[in-house]
DNA sequence: GTAGGGTTAG
């Protein structure tokens, strides 16, 4: 007997709530809804050979597991439920009379045919026709046998338990090949592991697959310390030999997290069996050196499975493809597509995928776009992996209309959307801050089957929290922690981070504690948050013993922390440490990235020491730092606050010599300095040439030169420009007319204060108390009484208090 | 054995 059936049920018990459950069928009775006596019986019989009565008082395991079977309601013994003319009873009995020829080909062929039809739940069912018709048979454990590997290959695991519970209590034996199909079924579940040791802790012979099948069951389950101390006790006990397969297995769980030196060193291991690497090998560790960027070691091995007279295949290509797009390198992937097309082989699904996820992380989604019809004239259809490579990037650039209308496309074309493109939806309409939306697909997929896991909720969650929905944020991650059992670490970070960006330490730190208090392991991204909070509060103190706390509980830090640390020296002025830090972080190898430089350009900036920052910059293009808008803006910001006009435009210059785009902030800098130094007709050419080009501006680069046209006297200039602000589809507030008419006031241009006053009227704005006093104030100094009945006229209608036209509030 | 979703810093 390969295992005590019982025993395994005990194992499921464990298990109640595990992931195992079989798919129901809720029309039919269940235990507990039984009524005859003879039901009854029956269901005493079925607790019985599950492993007794339950003293708790629940329903039996298999019952708990979700597993209803038809009987005994509509077939019991003595009952006159079973009819000779059964098809079912008809085709048992053939299997038994062909398993007495040895016939037993037709025999697998028959119950898997009989227990595919019947489904899940079925076993007691089928059970009861060989126990009360072929008892006697002697053909009986063959069939018994093969019925529970029928169910087992058809991974209706709880149905094959069920057959083998019945042998147990029949005291017939099950087989070795049925255990291995079992366990063979079950590898990816905990269950397996324990469904093997039971098995060896009641001295059990494995058969020379069992071993391997372990092997494969922990590798797929992520578990590799396991796989691979199992491994070693079975080779040194001599228990197994070792296959190509088991090999390629371990090979890929570790190629997966990234040890593909650990990998490679299986290779001699198993020349040492006499094995040699296959295609799956190569293919295996040549993708393993592609995730983690070795491009030139995976092209070498290709090169040696090529010498070993394995011709590269599509997978291996793509995998050396995506390598590259992983690096960002678009022109090698391009390359190696046109080498893949010489080679006779033509750029498949996967390969397009590649390209039109390399495009979109440039930016290009247009291009991504234009790929998808490609693709489908080439006669493809895209899948959804590629429908969510293009969801995800246009949800990135908030092109929502192109999202609806491939969502449409999906919908058209009847693909069913999985959980990663439910959730890539969920984390877009997120980030765009349409939390419903997304709370409404995570409805649709609930009521589709398709339940949000870690990322799901972890997008709702950093939705809620950049909402500054706090109070909701942490609602919802109660919510799954109690209700979902669902206790990451990473959910908890997103909200320790969302209370850090507002500065509330007291919540940050209090949920972290709360997150220690359930066991969860803090990661060094908990940590950078904490510290982060300490930051913004000003507490650098605090900051600093939370960084040496989690050095001490072996946390390694990071750039981000280093950075979050020099950022926070730098905004306290305290420029030595901000500069300490990052020797300190440079002499533990942790390689400084375009945002630590921009924080050490600023600190630099502030200190005067402008020709370092420039040096800075130099610097990171020689060591191939990627400068981007910030950085150029960070030392822009620096020249233009101590109003050095020229230098301010000659890094912008600088920044278009290398190809990166200014940002409205840079406009807005250079605008902004050019009005301080007075400069605003200069000003108003930089925004009239900048508008002509279609250079994306904000509202403040109008705003700035038209608040220092009025300051400057040059009140219809300032005019004409809040007209095409307005048309250029920009929404002015109250804030914007006052701090113009203000300006006005200030200077006495009284009448072209009226007239924006007007204009604001026109547009709805009704002014506020502050505007209304000073525009009245501003009228008495000129004795324009017949102005000034009118606005008090006006003020009094709008419902704004009379006082405001003798008080000034300043 | 190949492609997709992701928490922290300027």
């Amino acid at each position: 007997m390969p295992f005590p059936p019982n025993r395994l049920l005990l194992l499921l018990r464990r298990r109640r709530r595990s992931r195992l459950l079989l798919p129901l069928h809720p029309q039919k009775p269940s235990f507990s809804s039984s009524s005859s006596s003879s039901s009854a019986a029956a269901a005493a019989e079925e607790e019985d050979l599950l492993g007794g009565t339950d003293h708790s008082g629940e329903a039996p395991t298999l019952a708990k597991l979700g597993f209803e079977p038809p009987f005994p309601t509509d077939f019991a013994p003595n009952h006159g439920g079973l009819v000779e003319e059964d098809p079912r009873v008809l085709r048992l009995g053939v299997c038994h009379a062909l398993a007495r020829e040895g016939r037993l080909k037709e025999v697998r062929r028959i119950l898997r045919q009989i227990t595919d039809e019947e489904g899940s739940g079925s076993a007691p069912f089928i059970c009861q026709m060989l126990l009360y018709k072929f008892r006697e048979w002697d053909s009986n454990t063959i069939v018994w046998d093969m019925l529970a590997n029928a169910y087992a290959t058809s991974k209706m695991i709880l149905d094959a338990l069920y057959v083998l519970s019945k042998m147990d209590s029949l005291t017939m034996q099950a087989s070795i090949s049925t255990y291995d199909s079992l366990l063979y079924s079950v590898r990816c579940t905990d269950i397996a592991w324990e469904l093997f040791q039971e098995a060896k802790a009641h001295g059990l012979v494995h058969s020379e697959y069992t071993c391997n099948i372990v092997i494969d069951g922990l590798c797929k389950q992520h578990k590799l310390v396991e796989a691979i101390d199992f491994f070693q006790q079975a080779r040194e006990r001599k228990e197994f030999r070792p296959c190509i397969m088991t090999f390629n297995a371990l090979m890929s769980a570790l190629c997966n997290v990234g040890f593909v030196q650990v990998a490679k060193s299986f290779i001699p291991i198993m020349l040492k069996y006499g094995l040699l690497p296959d295609r799956y090998s190569y293919s295996t560790l040549i993708h393993g050196l592609c995730i983690v960027g070795s491009m030139e070691e995976a092209l070498e091995l290709s090169e040696e499975m090529q010498k070993s007279g394995m011709e590269l295949d599509m997978i291996t290509f793509n995998s050396l493809i995506n390598g590259y797009r992983l690096l960002g390198l678009m022109s090698e992937v391009w390359k190696l597509i046109q080498m893949m097309i010489q080679q006779g082989l033509q750029p498949d699904l996967v390969t397009y995928t590649i390209l039109i996820t390399g495009l979109c992380e440039k930016g290009n989604v247009e291009e991504g776009l234009r790929m998808r019809m490609e693709i489908l004239s080439r006669g493809f259809e895209l899948n959804i992996v590629t429908y969510s490579v293009l969801l995800n990037a246009l949800c990135k650039r908030g092109l929502v209309h192109e999202v609806e209308k491939l969502l449409n496309e999906i919908e058209t074309i009847g693909l069913d959307m999985d959980i990663v493109a439910y959730s890539t939806l969920v984390s877009g309409y997120c980030k765009l801050g349409e939390i419903e939306r997304a709370l409404q697909v995570c409805k649709i997929m609930c009521s589709k089957r398709v339940m949000p896991n870690l990322f799901t909720h972890r997008s709702i969650l950093s939705g809620l929290c950049k909402k500054g929905m706090l109070v909701e944020a942490r609602w919802y991650l109660e919510n799954l922690a109690n209700k979902c059992q669902v206790n990451d670490i990473t959910l908890y970070n997103v909200v320790i981070d969302g209370y850090a960006k507002v500065g509330d330490v007291n919540n940050a730190v209090r949920l972290y504690e709360q997150a220690i208090k359930l066991g969860l392991e803090p990661t060094i991204v908990t940590c950078n948050s904490l510290i982060y909070a300490f930051c913004k509060v000003g507490n650098l103190t605090m900051a600093e013993s939370f960084f040496k706390t989690f050095e001490l509980k072996r946390l390694v830090p990071t750039v981000v922390t280093y950075t979050i640390l020099m950022d926070a020296f730098c905004e306290a002025g305290n420029f030595d440490s901000m500069l300490k830090l990052f020797d300190e972080m440079v002499g533990k190898s942790i390689v400084p990235n375009a945002i630590t430089y921009s924080v050490v350009i600023k600190g630099l900036c502030k200190h005067g020491m402008f020709q370092k920052a420039i040096h800075v910059l130099h610097d990171m293009h020689i060591k191939d730092v990627t400068t981007d808008q910030i950085t150029y803006n960070t030392l822009i910001q620096g020249f233009c606050e101590v109003s050095n006009t020229e230098m301010a435009f000659r890094i912008h210059d600088n920044m278009l010599q290398h190809g990166v785009v200014p940002s409205p902030v840079t406009y807005n800098l250079l605008i902004n300095v050019l009005c301080l130094k007075g400069r605003v007709k200069h000003a108003e050419m930089l925004l009239n040439s900048l508008v002509e080009k279609g250079v994306d501006l904000r509202k403040f680069a109008y705003m700035t030169i038209i608040k220092a046209q009025c300051a400057k006297g040059m009140p219809y200039k300032a005019i004409l420009l809040f007209d095409r602000l307005i048309n250029a589809g920009f929404k002015v507030s109250i804030k914007d007319f006052s701090s113009a008419i203000n300006r006005l006031c200030k200077v006495y241009y009284l009448d072209e204060a009226k007239m924006l006053f007007k204009m604001m009227i026109c547009f709805g704005i009704r002014p506020d108390q502050k505007l209304a006093a000073v525009m009245c104030n501003a009228l008495n100094k000129k004795n324009d009484f017949c102005s000034l009945y009118v606005l008090q006229a006006l003020i009094v209608k709008g419902g704004l208090l009379p006082w405001v036209l003798t008080k000034d509030p300043g």
